[in-house]
RNA sequence: GGAGAGAUGGCCGAGUCGGCUGAAGGCGCUCGCCUGCUAAGCGAGUGUGGGGGGAAACUUCCACCGAGGGUUCGAAUCCCUCUCUCUCCGCCA
């Protein structure tokens, strides 16, 4: 949610700020102007009159008190009573259209965004690693992994349909191993570990700006207004919700492992095979809440702490910047990690790395205070995946593949299975 | 699932028959005083959101005592609905 008196003050900047996105919200930002003018005229009105009550009542309290008879001033108020409610009445509609409308809105990119339409204006910040070069055919995860007996999607798809997976043996013990070795990174690097809910309510869904916009993105739990998370950062910016934190206590860090889960609508046809585009996948989450003065550099650092994992495991990635045109709703920066996925022959996202600003901060009425300084301030919240794990899977099968069909362990993640140098056939570990 | 109790400011906690209670008291915090240091003590201040005024310090008005409705001239106090918390019984990983 933007600032309303930031809306007031500049519409004409704003205006301008959100053209950078590509959408058109002229039109409602006009309708804002409108409503928010009308909204005051009946405010002030409507305020005066309620002061008039207030003075009366009193007087009221103390004729009574001194037996005085009271009644043509009681009958008076009746009228002004009358008169109030109507106007709250009024007020409330004019409210609720503006609040409609703010939510509606999308955040305002930083000035260090990139201008652009879409994707293919993404510039890229770095490319770290070199991509493998193998003298075989290299096969995509899939392949690989039906191959060794550790996915099994025909399965899955009869329990649940598509866009699911089965993991077996080495393949299970790796999204474990993962998990695990993720989680100690980014717990090493200060996080605070926390495991929360998998479902939520709409309140903390609208918090972090997946509501009102994009229900249909979201799994929802027939009859009752609970969602199946998207991403921990829903639950994890939640934590705060409606609270007045101590700035000493800031910059808070949290790392969370949860499974999100996503109705995947209008991407029909995309990622069809494969864990790439998954209705439930697993992630590890990084989430920040900061002072406005340190978001920024909290940022960099957050993309540094994500990139770190593909460092330890040796996977070339790429980093880019997100362009004004493929921001995502609530954030005003963003960085994307692509790790490098040999079968698919390109890079592919693997992370996302934002600040909110004050976005969600604002929606879910988290603030600071200086101890001892009358007045709060919004906090900056910031996430980023560290990382998501079904998508590091695939980096790694496909990086990591050998002409005999066998998957080399990286270094750093063979204490997380169990020693083993490599994973192998399903067959032939039984034999 | 059945029965009962509760939800007040950063925290604890009082609010009688509805009327100077935005809210006693305490803790915490800030500033000042005092004291070799620390601690203790003394004094003052200390909620949030919104509208108006002011360059600002600040000031004025409105709202807020879990949320939403209702009764009333007037509601933290009365009524209804919902949410959450706690206790007991049942069931259960």
């Amino acid at each position: 949610m933007l600032d309303l008196k930031r809306l007031r003050r500049d519409v004409e900047l704003v205006k301008k700020e959100l053209k950078k996105r590509g959408g058109d919200y002229d039109h409602q930002l006009e309708e804002f102007a409108n409503v928010d003018a009308e909204r005051r005229s009946i405010l002030s009105s409507v305020e005066a009159l309620k002061h008039e009550r207030n003075v009366v009542s009193d007087a009221i309290a103390r004729m009574k008190k001194a037996k005085e008879n009271a009644a043509d001033q009681i009958e008076k108020m009746r009228a002004v009573s009358q008169k109030i409610k109507e106007m709250d009445g009024l007020l409330s509609e004019k409210e609720e259209a503006i609040h409609n409308i703010l939510m509606s809105l999308p955040n305002v990119p930083h000035s260090s965004v990139p201008e652009g339409n879409d994707s293919a204006d993404n510039p890229v910040l770095k490319t770290v690693g070199s991509v493998p070069d193998f003298d075989f055919q290299p096969l995509d995860h899939w392949t690989i992994g039906e191959q060794l007996g550790i996915l099994d999607f025909k399965r899955a798809a009869r329990m649940s349909g598509a866009r699911f997976a089965l993991y077996f043996g080495q393949g299970a013990q790796l999204e474990r191993a993962l998990i695990n070795f993720m989680l100690d990174i980014q717990t090493g690097h200060g996080y605070r570990e926390v495991l929360p809910p998998f479902i939520v309510n709409r309140t903390a869904m609208t918090a972090t700006g997946q509501l009102p916009k994009f229900e249909e993105d979201l799994f929802k739990l027939e009859g009752l207004d609970y969602f199946l998370i998207p991403t921990a950062e829903v639950p994890v910016t939640n934590i705060h919700q409606g609270e007045i934190l101590d700035e000493e206590d800031l910059p808070l860090y949290y790392a969370a492992h949860t499974a999100c889960f996503r109705s995947e609508a209008g991407s029909y046809g995309k990622d069809t095979r494969g864990l790439i585009r998954q209705h439930q996948f697993n992630k590890v989450e990084i989430v920040k809440f900061t002072t406005p003065e340190t978001s920024y550099d909290e940022l960099e650092k957050l993309l540094k702490d994500a990139e770190t994992v593909l460092e330890r495991l040796e996977i070339p990635y790429q980093v880019i910047t997100l362009c004004s045109g493929d921001l995502g709703f609530s954030a005003a920066k963003t960085y994307d990690i692509e790790g490098w996925m040999p079968g698919q022959g390109a890079y592919r996202e693997i992370s996302s790395c934002s600040n909110f600003e004050d976005f969600q901060a604002r929606r879910a009425g988290i603030r600071f205070r200086k101890k001892g300084r009358k007045g709060t301030r919004l906090v900056h919240t910031l996430n980023g995946s560290g990382l998501a794990v079904g998508r590091t899977v695939v980096a790694l099968l496909e990086n990591y593949q050998q002409a005999d069909g066998t998957v080399v362990i990286p270094d750093a993640l063979r204490p997380y299975m169990g020693g083993a140098e490599r994973i192998v056939s399903i067959d032939e570990v039984l034999s």
